[in-house]
DNA sequence: GGGGGATTGCAACATTTGTTCTATGTATGT
DNA sequence: ACATACATAGAACAAATGTTGCAATCCCCC
C-alpha cells in the first residue's frame, strides 16, 4: 500500500485505518490533524516530545499509513502548506466576496445560504459583544453561582439554548433542572421556585405565552430572573432582574441561534471560573 | 546587525544591501525572492545545487544579512509560509479584530470570557465556511429534501443541535422525528429506519457510544447517513455517507456549538429553498 | 494462570544536515 | 607587474536527523 499523495486522501486513509491503530498511533493521528503546520515543519524529535512519544513511534505511524518513513508523510503536509499559501486569492477579491454575501447578492443555492449564515453569524457575534453590558454579565454570573437551584426555561426555538444551559450547568455540579412540559406538567414545579433560587429563561418572539407567564410569576415573587431575549420590548425585559438583549439585525427571515448559544456557553464558563 | 524577523523586513534588508553584495550572493538573493517556498522547505545542499553554487555560499548569504547561519534565514521563510496559509480566505478579514478583542479584553472575569468566546466563535464560523465542501452541502440538501422520514439523533452536548434540526425541519412540514431515549427506548425505532429515509446524526468527542452504534448500524443497512462531527477521525466519518467535519481550532478546553448550530440552520433553510 | 502477539520504550546506527576551514582563483589599485 | 583584499570552491567536521533493531511490557485469548 503506497501512502496518500495529497492531504485529502491522507485524511481519508486516516479515517479508514484509525480504528485499527494502536492507542499511541491514534494519539499521533489526532495530533497530526490538529497541528498540520507543526507536522509540516517540525522535526521528528520535537514533534515526538510534543506528543509525549518516542521518535520511533512517529516513523511507525508513517509506515502504518503506507509511507516508507516519516519523511514521506511529512512531504504531504508540506505540499499542503505551499498549496494553501499559493491559491491565495487577492485581498481585493475576498473583500468583494464578503461584501457580496453581506448584501445578499451571493449566488443562490446551498453554498450561498451557508455563506449568508456565516456572515450573519459573525455580525451577530460582534453585536453580542457590543451590546452585553459587563456589569450585567458579572451580576448574572454571581447570581447563578450563588443560587440554590437554577431553573432553566425555554421552549421551541429557544429550547436548544435552554437545554444546553441546563446540561452544562449540571456538569459544573450545580442544580440546574430544565423546566419542560413533558407530561403536561410545567406550571406546578414553577410555583416552588423561591427567592434563593434563580430562573434562567430564554425566549424570542413570538414569545411562548407559557414561558412568559412563568417568568412574570417568578419575577413578581422576587425570584431572581435572568432573561435571554431579543430586545427591550420583549415581555421578558419587564419580567426579569437581568436581561440580555440580543438584537437581531440579519438578513434572515428568522432568528439565528448563534449569538444566544455563544452567550450561553460564555455564561457557563464564567460561572465555572467563579466557582473554581 | 541582527537578521530580520519577518519576511517584509527581510525584503527591505535585501533591497538595501543588494548592491554591495558579490555577484554570487546577488544570484542567491534573486533566487530567494523568486522561490520563497523552496527557500522555506529545501535543504541547503539542494538549494545550492539548484542555484549552481556551493552550500557555503548559502551560509555566507545568510550571514551577510545578519543571521547566524542559514537556519535563521530559513526560519523567516517558514513563518511566512504558515502565516500565509493561516490568512486563508475568511480568516484574513477578522484576524485584526480578533486580536483587538484579545488585546482589549484579555483580562479575566466574565467579560473576558465572553470576548474570548466571541472571538473563537468568529474563527469557528470562518473555518466552517472554508471546510464545508459545496458538493457535500448540495448532496445533503438533496438527500434531506427527498427523504421519506428524517430521523435526527444527537445526545448530550450535541442534543441542542439535534433538537433544533428536528424542530425546524418539522416546521417545513417534513417528517423529522427526534430519536431520544425518553423512557429508555432508543434502539427499537432505529431499527425501522430504511433506505428511503435518512439519518441526521450529530456527535462530537467523546462520541456517545449509543449514538455511534446507531449510526453504524444504519450505515451498514444502506440508510443514507448525514453526520455532523468534529474531524476525520470521528467514528461517524466511517459511518456516514456525507460527513461535515467541523474542526475545532479554538482556545477553549471544550467544544463550541456556534459553528454546528450555524450549519444546522443553514441546512434547514437550504432544504426549505429546495422544496419551495 | 500462563503463553503468544502486539505494542511500546530505549538506544545505537548510518545518513544527512548546516557550518567552518583552508586553498585557490580573481579582480583592483599602485 | 606585483601585492593585497576579496570572492569562491571544495573538502572536512560536528551536530542533528530519520531510521532500525532489540528488549521490556502490556494485553488478550486459550
Amino acid at each position: 500500500m503506497p501512502g496518500a499523495r495529497n492531504f485529502d486522501d491522507l485524511k481519508g486513509d486516516l479515517t479508514r485505518s484509525y480504528p485499527g491503530l494502536s492507542p499511541q498511533l491514534q494519539n499521533i493521528a489526532t495530533f497530526a490533524l490538529e497541528h498540520p503546520q507543526d507536522m509540516a515543519l517540525d522535526t521528528v524529535a520535537r514533534l515526538a516530545k510534543g506528543i509525549g512519544v518516542q521518535p520511533s513511534a512517529m516513523v511507525r505511524f508513517a509506515q502504518a499509513l503506507g509511507y516508507e518513513g516519516f519523511s514521506g508523510l511529512q512531504r504531504v503536509f508540506r505540499t499542503r502548506l505551499v498549496e494553501r499559501s499559493n491559491n491565495h486569492p487577492g485581498l481585493r477579491n475576498y473583500r468583494e466576496r464578503i461584501e457580496a454575501f453581506r448584501a445578499g447578492h451571493e449566488r443562490p443555492g446551498p453554498r450561498g445560504v451557508l455563506s449568508q449564515f456565516v456572515a450573519d453569524g459573525i455580525t451577530s457575534l460582534e453585536q453580542l459583544l457590543e451590546h452585553v453590558a459587563p456589569a450585567d454579565l458579572a451580576a448574572a454570573v454571581k447570581l447563578l453561582a450563588g443560587a440554590k437551584t437554577i431553573y432553566v426555561l425555554g421552549h421551541r426555538r429557544s429550547f436548544p439554548v435552554a437545554y444546553y444551559l441546563s446540561y452544562a450547568l449540571t456538569q459544573l455540579e450545580l442544580r440546574a433542572p430544565l423546566l419542560d412540559s413533558v407530561g403536561g406538567m410545567l406550571r406546578e414545579p414553577a410555583r416552588l421556585i423561591g427567592p434563593k433560587d434563580a430562573l434562567l429563561v430564554v425566549s424570542f418572539r413570538n414569545y411562548t405565552p407559557e414561558v412568559v407567564e412563568i417568568a412574570k410569576d417568578c419575577h413578581a415573587r422576587k425570584v431572581p430572573v435572568i432573561a435571554i431575549t431579543d430586545n427591550a420590548l420583549s415581555p421578558l425585559a419587564r419580567a426579569s432582574r437581568i436581561c440580555f438583549q440580543i438584537e437581531e439585525k440579519t438578513s434572515m427571515p428568522f432568528r439565528m441561534l448563534v449569538a444566544p448559544m455563544c452567550l450561553a456557553q460564555a455564561l457557563v464558563v464564567a460561572v465555572g471560573e467563579q466557582l473554581g
